[in-house]
Parts: C-alpha cells; structure tokens; sequence
RNA sequence: GCCCGAAUGGUGGAAUGGUAGACACGAGGGACUUAAAAUCCCUUGGCCAUUAGGCUGUGUGGGUUCGAGUCCCACUUCGGGUACCA
C-alpha cells in the first residue's frame, strides 16, 4: 500500500471511535496521569494553525503515559461564555446560543481531524447549566463565608455570626473591607438589613461600593487583568475609573497563600515572576500623622520606607480619598472642587499618556510624629485610592514621583542620605547612611538605610505612632458584569437584602434583546418574571468571563456527577493536574483565579489537593509569515522584491495562499482582485519574489493558515510532526508552510519501511546490530525528550533512524514493532494503520508497550576522544570503549604527532570522560 | 523606569564547558524521465587553495578555563510582561 493520508485517517479515526478508544474510567491499578490543555473560547474564525500547538504536544504526552501504563486523564470542552459571541448577538440578534453551538462543532470537527486522544465524553461546556450549576455554586459558598486570618482559612460565615453574637467585632481577626467596632449588645439590636450590610464587609464574595474599571463601549466593568494600557484587552476600548456597587470575589485574603504557593509548583520562573509582581507583597509601615488644629482626625498613610520620614516635606491625597473632604479648609474649597472636576474628566488611558505633574493644596497641615514640623497636605492624581490608605507621606529626595511634584509646586527638598546629590533628581535606591535625621526621640543619623527603617518600625509602634503592615498589590476580584451572556449570580433580594438562591442551576433566561434596558439595567432587566417563586427579584448581572475557567479542571475529574463539583473519590484518584499546557497571558487572570478557587475549595475539604496544576508549559505563539507585492506608485505595475528599491514602491500584503516559497502566482493574483486583474510585473530570473514580514496571524494580514489544509494535503501526522519540528514548543515563531515538504517526505519514508506497493516487508529475520542500534538510540533519545518537552529534537531523531533503517534495509519485525510504538504519540494514524495492517496486530497501538531501550545496543566498539595538551594542541585519537586509563594514556601518547606537542613534558594528570574527552595536564 | 527572555548560515533551528551549525527548508549540481511531477545521489557558514589543507567564525568588549555558543562582568539590539503600587 501506498501511503495515502486520507485513507489511512479516515480508517484509523473510525476504528477509534467505534471502539471509543480514547473512554477513560478510575482505574485503581494503573497510576494517574492527568494532561489539560486550557480549553478554547470557540470564536467565529475557527482554530487557524496555531491554535493545536500545545494540543499536539499534550497529545503526545497523554500517548506517551498512556504506553507507559498510566491511565491517563486527557479531556477537552469549552469556555463558551464570552463577549464575542455576545457582540454579534447585539448586532445580529442572533442568540449567542446559536453562534457558540455552530462554533464548537467547527471546533470540533477541526480537533478530531488532527487526531487528539480527547476523551469526549468528558467535555464540558461553561454554559451548560450543568455545569455552570457548580460555578453557581462555588459563588454562593463564598458568598456564606468569611476568612479568618488567625485559622488561615475560609470559614462559614454562621461562624462569624456567633462570635458577633457572644462578643462583637472585638477580637474577630477576619479579612474585610473595613475594620468595624461594635458590641454583642449592638449587633443584636442591628436590623437584618444592618447585619446583612455588616456581613458584607467580611463575606469572600460580597458587594461594596468601589473603583473599578468601568468601559463604556462595551457597557461593563471589567477586572484588573481585563485591562491593558488603559483600554479593554477585548476590542481595544477606553476604559475609565468609576466608583460603582458591584459582587467583588475577596481574592486579596489569599495573596499570601497564593505567593507561597508558587515555590511548590514547576511553572517557569517568568510567569511565576510575574504572578510575584501582580500579588505585589511590600512590607512596610503605617503611620499616622496628626492634623494640626485637628483632634478628631488622624492621617493615615503607608510607607515601605519609614527611614525617610524626618524628609517628608508634604503630604499627597488620592482624589478619591476620604480624607479629601476632611482635610479641605473652607478657603480652598473652590480650588479643590475645581481640581477634582478636571480629574473626572481626565480617562486612565489619558492621564497615562500625559504624565504632567497636578494637584492642589487642601489647606490643611499635617504634623510630623518625629519632628514636630508643619507640613502642607496637597491633593493629586499620582497617589492612587486604591492602594494603602489612598494617602503618602512625600519624600521629594528619595522617591522620583514626589520629586516632580516638589519642584512644579516650589517644596522644599531635604536629602537624608550622604552624598545623594538631588539638584537634578531624586536618590530612590534604597541604600547608604543617614543624614539630616536626627529628631528630639529618634535618632537615625549614622545608620544604613535598612538600620534605619528597622529602627523607625520599632519606633513608632512603641509610640502608638504606627504599625508594621505588610500590603499587597493583588486587588479583590470585580464579579459582575452588565452582560448576558454569562452565568446568572444566584442571588435574590428579600426586602432589599441580599440573600442566597440555592435553586441551582438558575439557568440563563430568554430575552428580547441583548442590550441593557431603557432605564440603564443591565439586559437580564429584560428577562420576563426574573423573579423567584416568591416574587423577589433576582439579581440582573452576571459572572465574569473567569468564573467558569476556575473549576473546571476539577469537572473533568466527574463530569456527569449530579450530586457534586466532584465526586470525593474521583478526586482522591486524580487529585490535580499533572501538566497544564496553555498559552503565558493567563498569569495574571485565570492562573491567579483558578489557584484562589481551588484553596477556597481546599478550606473546605472539596478538593484534595491545595494547588490545581503542578507542572504548567507556556506554549509560543505561532506567528504569521505575511507576504508583500510592491506596487510602483500610481500604476498597475508589480515590482519583484530584489528589485523594489530602484523605484518608489508601496507594500500590499496579498494571500499568503497565493505564495510558495516567496515566490508569487502571478495568475492567482490577477484573479484575487478585481483591481489586479490588468497588473503587470516586473520579474528577476522570470519569478516575482515576495517581500516578507512576521506579525500576527489574522485575516487582516492575509496570512492564516487553516489546519484543515494542511491535514487535506499532507495529513494530520504530517501536521503534528511538523508544528513540533518548527522549533522549541515554548518560544513563539512564525509559521512557514515551506518546510513542510521534509515532514512529509520523512512519514512516506516511514511508511516505505513497512510497505512496498502492497508487499509488506515485514519479516521475522534476526535485527542487525546496526539496526538495534539506530533503534535503541532513538527511544533512549525520544523518552528523555518527551520528559523535557524537547519535540524538535525528537522529530531530528526520528528522521536519523529512519534513514538509518532504510539505508540497512532493515526488515526485522524486532526492529519495526518497536518503532511504529515509539512514533505513535507523534504520528497516531500512521502508527496505528502500520500496528494492524503490516504488523497484524488486532488491538489498538494505543495498548501498546513503551519500548525500554537497551544501554547494551548503544555501545560502540570505540570511541573517538579529542585530546588536548595545555590547550595548545589537540587532535583525535580512537580508543576501544573499554580501554583502562593508562592505556589511553599510552595510545595518546603515541598517537601520531603527539611527540612533536609534548616536546619532551611529562604527563602529570590526564581526564577520561567516556566517549567525549581525555584531558591531558603536562609540567 | 522595573522584571523576565532572547541574539548561532539565505531560513527554521541543533549542540551535559569538549570536533559549532544536528535535523529540515531553500539554493546549486547530477541521475532517472520524451517531458514534467515524484524519487534518489552530491555540494552548501565565510575567506584562501587545483587537491591536500589552511585561516576565520555563535550581537559587541572584557574575564575565568588546558578548552567558552554555553560560565562571570559591562554594553548593544530585539521580544514579552508590568507600571505613578509610595
């Protein structure tokens, strides 16, 4: 049999489904090996060839555990919530229903045909009611619970309810929004409406009144990692700060958890780099300063750098902060009411953009605890709300911000470290020794910097002044989106109250349009009896695009349990993921969330394990190759790219369809555009030569290549060898269809093995001992590359052995077996057609046996070293494998030329390193 | 600004501190063929040389080492992340 991809495809896939193949159970004997892929957002465009990328390489890790005898977990679904498919539901008015079922089978048919071991009856999708029941779920658990710092842990919020009961707020030591002070006697005497505004301020997911990102284009609020550059990462719009009542997720009481968790995971450094920065851990002080002629209010600010504050010569607000209305004097009241109108006008993006330094004096003076001096309070846009106490104490010599805002308002600028020269800037490193700072109390002059502020801490927490704080960067979740098409928050309000719906799932209601209502609500105002039985209104937003990635690597474990999230014992034998693959712009959004939810589920004995995915790989992105025509300005007339800078020309991106090999098909171009169908060209050696260039892969640039027919010419072996042999799975490189053809040859060659016409070749002779070495080296190699997730290198290999065996005209069933096992998990259809057709197997190769390789057949009958004396000279000598030091030594040595380099030295010391070196040291 | 990562032929990329450029594409030459496709063989970092062979070579400049693409220091360029976070 000739190879021909889609016979073999089509037969090999049938075979597989029909005995459903792929269909995995808890099985007690086996270990587990759980392989997760993060699972699509099905988007209108279909996958374009870099999508599989981290699927191919999942795919053969599963295979590969699979043939080792793990019973492998390897599921695939979809994340189907999301804003496109809603946005074409406003335009369209088609029901994103519709569009996500047409976009999953697309999906779906694109996935099967490049041969996934998926287990499908597994698949999940977020918007099943299902399955987002669970999601429900979860929300409405955190909803009844609090953190208490001191178990560090969730708790039930029936907990905290007691301890209010029995002695007040006193002594609770629970993460909140805000600290509260009341009596036992005074939470009894609250109204429900009171006590459940009081709970808010503890429950993980509660409602509060804050800054959040609010984009109007899009008419939603959006979390912190939703935005990028002061524009919404999906369509790019502006996105401005607006204070709003919104469900937040109390991720903040897990930063610590969450940072001390990432020293037990094997991610790559960069991204748990990156998580480290976006928890933002700064240790640090708070300190209170006193208000002069003001005894009702003290000044609360945060600093990493308690040592500068005999330099403070101001203090900063945030707009937003509460002490502005506080601290500002009737005479500046115009000035500052002003200042705050200009504020509000100014957009995130604008006030990035234009970084001109703004502010105002509130009128009030501050007191500093260590020096007793006056110092002025002013009020600008640099000192954020929403981090520490929305208000700074200013050291203009040693921080770069304050800086700038000292020199444009005239304050003055003390140094408090020798030889800091800051008459052009500020010294912001955080060393030397202290000057300028001694005070009547404290005295630090003489002191390094960390002196210093260990010095100051101690100070003003024996003085009542501060405290030592530690802050995080990491913000509260923002769950609410003015949006419909996402899960339902299962909540309803009785009387105005808050209250759990735990009818689950509360499925998505039927509405008219997808647009928010007349008066401004968001479109579930438009759902007909959004009520509950007993008529209380339910709540209108819906949960973010985050919520239905949290669990779902749990969901997989039991997908159909009606019961639970997951069953106690599916999670006891899967427990976690063993390896995740998915793209890095995850790491500070569903990496940070699915981590939260999990140790949330973990407080509660849910889960099993406290870390959800043990070994993470961030696949590249896979590029596009564009492909430019130059057109001589104002004519019709093409110009080849060796030949362009000899005319004034301008770039056309054309289809990248229309290329090969940079060289363009001047017909299809003509045909490609009405425009181009008179153009003229002017050729080098009877060729038009593209220009090209790597950007993004999109429709816009005309550079998508559609895995669909890449599998329709050259098959889906051909595909998955390939994409793995274009480089490193974790670097990003452009897709080049050109190199294909060597994949391709490389599986014909495979099969040519195998088959010759329809002669099968395989015969029971004995294998050469050249052959079982080109095989042994290949699995040794191949296993400990699939180990280090090393493909490129494993595809080199395959191609070696295969010219190797051709070359010895190898025949041997001993020989052969082995091989199509070890290609399998890179070539499954091949493979599989080889195992039954010219191997006659009748079972599937996926129940195969991982060949162990043999260090025996690797053994050489010698081995060639270089030999080097004192670095001047070197040359080869060939010594048997086994040869006993001295004897080397001896060979070295009367290996022909060695006198002449040795002139007359004695050897003092000489290195063997088995089959790579001997070092020779002579005096 | 800060934090990562990278830099090797015409191209994608290989190289536990030990013969740099595996493997593949492309290119050039050849075989087969009426021809084309397909297939196979040879050459292919640069320079010099008829050959033998020599010199040179992994972004730049230093250093460690018998020996550096690999380790250390400084720099340049590119890519990614992040940012008035006090």
């Amino acid at each position: 049999m000739e190879y021909n991809h889609k016979e073999i495809e089509s037969r090999v896939a049938q075979y597989w489904k029909d005995r459903n193949i792929y269909h995995v159970e808890i099985d007690r004997s086996k270990p587990k090996y759980y392989v997760l892929d993060m699972f699509p957002y099905p988007s209108g465009a279909g996958l374009h060839v870099g999508h599989p990328l981290g699927y191919i390489a999942s795919d053969i890790v599963a295979r590969h555990k699979r043939l080792q005898g793990f019973n492998v977990l390897h599921p695939m679904g979809y994340d189907a919530y999301g804003l496109p498919a809603e946005q074409y539901a406003i335009q369209t008015g088609q029901h994103p229903e519709v569009t996500t079922r047409i976009n999953t089978a697309r999906y779906r048919s694109q996935l099967d045909k490049i041969g996934f071991s998926f287990d499908w009856d597994r698949e999940i999708r977020t918007c099943d009611p299902e399955f987002y029941r669970w999601t429900q779920w979860a929300f409405l658990k955190m909803f009844a619970s609090y953190y208490d710092k001191t178990a560090d842990r969730a708790m039930p919020i029936e907990k905290l309810i007691e301890k209010f009961e029995s002695e007040g707020a006193e002594g609770v030591n629970a993460a909140c929004n805000k600290e509260l002070h009341f009596t036992a006697d005074e939470w009894k005497a609250m109204s429900d409406k009171e006590k459940s505004d009081t709970l808010m301020n503890y429950r993980l997911a509660y409602q509060a009144n804050t800054m959040v990102n609010w984009c109007p284009k899009l008419g939603t609020v959006l979390a912190n990692d939703e935005v990028s550059e002061g524009v919404s990462v999906r369509g790019g719009y502006p996105v401005e700060q607006k204070e709003m009542w919104q469900w937040c997720l109390r991720v903040s009481a897990y930063a610590e958890r969450l940072l001390q968790g990432l020293d037990r995971i094997d991610w790559s450094e960069s991204i748990k780099e990156t998580q480290r920065n976006w928890i933002g851990r700064s240790e640090g002080a708070e300190m209170h300063f006193r208000i002069d002629g003001r005894d009702d209010i003290d000044l609360e600010i945060f600093t990493t750098r308690a040592d500068t504050v005999f330099g403070v010569t101001f203090m900063v607000l945030a707009p937003e902060s509460k002490y502005v209305k506080e601290l500002t004097t009737p005479e500046q009241k115009e000035a500052v009411d002003a200042y705050l109108e200009t504020i509000k006008h100014r957009t995130e993006r604008e006030r990035m953009i234009d970084k001109k330094v703004t502010g105002v004096f509130s009128g009030s003076y501050a007191v500093n605890p260590l020096s007793g001096k006056k110092i002025p309070v002013y009020i600008s846009d640099y000192v954020l709300a929403g981090y520490g106490t929305g208000a700074i104490m200013a050291v203009p010599a040693h921080d770069s911000r304050d800086y700038a805002f000292a020199r444009h308002f005239e304050l003055p600028i003390i140094p408090l470290i020798e030889g800091a020269d800051v008459s052009e800037e500020s010294f912001d490193a955080k060393e030397g020794t202290m000057i300028n700072s001694d005070g009547p109390e404290l005295k630090l002059n003489g002191l390094s910097v960390k002196e210093a502020i260990a010095a100051t801490k101690r100070f003003i927490e024996e003085k009542g002044i501060g405290r030592v704080k530690t802050n995080y960067r990491l913000r509260d979740a923002i769950f609410s989106r003015q949006r419909y098409w996402g899960e339902p928050i299962p909540i309803c309000y009785v009387d105005g109250i808050p209250t759990a719906f735990d009818q689950l799932p509360l499925e998505l209601p039927e509405v008219d349009k997808y647009l928010p209502t007349e008066t401004g609500e968001p479109p579930l105002g438009r759902a007909k009896n959004w009520n509950t039985p007993e008529g209380y209104p339910l709540e209108l937003n819906t949960m973010p695009g985050f919520a239905g990635s949290s669990a779902y690597y749990l969901r997989y474990m039991d997908p159909h349990n009606d019961k639970a999230l997951v069953s106690r014992e599916a999670d006891e034998y899967w427990r976690s993921v063993d390896l995740y693959i998915g793209g890095s712009e995850h790491a500070t959004g569903h990496l940070i969330y699915s981590r939260f939810w999990n140790k949330f589920l973990y407080d509660y004995g849910e889960v099993v394990d406290d870390e959800p995915f043990h070994k993470l790989i961030n696949q590249g992105m896979i590029q596009g190759r564009t492909s430019f025509v130059y057109r001589i300005k104002d004519t019709n007339t093409f110009v080849s790219a060796g030949l362009k800078d000899q005319y004034d020309t301008t770039p056309i991106r054309v289809d990248i369809n229309m290329v090969s090999n940079d060289v363009l098909d001047m017909d299809a171009f003509r045909a490609w555009r009405p425009e181009f169908a008179d153009a003229e060209f002017v050729l080098e050696d009877g060729r038009y030569v593209c220009g090209h260039a790597v950007e993004k892969m999109s429709k816009s640039m005309h550079n998508v290549v559609n895995p669909d027919d890449m599998v329709e010419r050259y098959g889906a072996d051909t595909l998955r060898l390939y994409e793995m042999f274009l480089g490193p799975l974790e670097a990003s490189k452009p897709w080049d269809t050109n190199g294909i053809d060597g994949v391709f040859r490389f599986i014909k060659k495979f099969w040519g093995l195998y088959w010759k016409g329809d002669d099968c070749l395989v015969d029971s002779s004995a294998p050469s001992r050249e052959n079982l070495k080109s095989l042994h080296k290949l699995i040794k190699k191949v296993s400990a590359d699939i180990e280090a997730f090393s493909f490129n290198t494993s595809v080199a290999a395959f191609m070696i052995c295969i010219n190797e065996l051709a070359q010895q005209k190898c025949r041997s069933r001993e020989i052969l077996e082995p091989l199509a096992v070890v290609l399998a998990p890179f070539a499954p259809f091949a493979a599989e057609a080889l195992w039954q057709g010219a191997l006659g197997h009748d079972s599937s190769i996926c129940d195969a046996s991982w060949p162990a390789y043999e260090e025996a057949h690797l053994k050489e009958d010698s081995v060639t070293m270089a030999v080097s004396f004192n670095g001047k000279a070197r040359f080869n000598i060939t010594v048997p494998v086994d040869m006993a030091r001295e004897d080397v030594e001896k060979t070295a040595l009367e290996a022909e030329g060695a006198a002449k380099w040795l002139d007359g030295k004695t050897v003092r010391k000489i290195i063997v390193v088995p089959g790579k070196i001997v070092n020779i040291v002579v005096s």
